[in-house]
DNA sequence: TTGATTTATTGCAATATTACGATAAATGAA
DNA sequence: TTCATTTATCGTAATATTGCAATAAATCAA
């Protein structure tokens, strides 16, 4: 990504923008809405749901799960992973406050 | 970001990652974050409030507003940007439905 | 017009991301 | 143990991102 210079940013900007940008991509984001979809969690076809050789699947299940997007557990021979329901939360605190702030605002004098 | 295979994701999956990619770096957070803290929306000074230099921060803000996260008004010598309140608001409903949906879920099977 | 101020663009080096073939590792079944 | 199945890792090519110095462009003031 080029040299990022996070150490001037707050860890909370830090985090945000990590968790971000762990769902800045159209396949990430399709493996959670097919994660959400699913009732049960047993989720060893994710690979066959998306249109990617199944090492790319692999490689964005891994980042998902870094940024602790989703969790896996090992289940024999397939491994079921699951939404961090927290991670979702934070987001969402995020851009509802978010929105919040900018409806309380008086943004009249130009925009 | 090498050769993203965005044509084979839905058109929404693709806007989504689009709005969440432009705001996953800590400096369009803490960008979006000074916009939404300051109450008129003369905002000549981004770059003083960034440890980031000039060109840097300019190309950020193109990035935001390209995605339609922040518009800009050209007023006189200075430029005013703004947070555009529609893309916050569909991240908002975004996240807050993902949220809900997994609250409605049974995830006892394995996680 | 000239100069000062502010923002945008260009060009480039350093690094990160994406995708996938080949292959390895792990597990259960026979 | 051997085989089949599933997921992870390695290696690599193609492309994208980040940051900044240098410079351009735009606007206002004098």
């Amino acid at each position: 990504m080029g040299v990022s210079k996070t150490e001037n940013f707050s860890k909370r900007q830090n985090e945000m923008a990590a968790l971000l940008k762990a769902l800045a991509h159209p396949a990430r984001i399709a493996i959670v809405e097919y994660l959400l979809s699913v009732d049960t969690c047993i989720c060893g076809d994710i690979v066959d749901h998306l249109p990617l050789a199944q090492p790319t699947v692999s490689q964005h299940l891994k980042e998902l799960k870094a940024a602790g997007i989703i969790k896996g557990n090992v289940e024999g021979t397939a491994i079921c992973y699951c939404i961090e329901e927290k991670a979702l939360a934070k987001m969402q605190v995020y851009f509802t406050q978010s929105a919040e702030k900018i409806k309380s605002k008086n943004q009249s004098k130009c925009c």
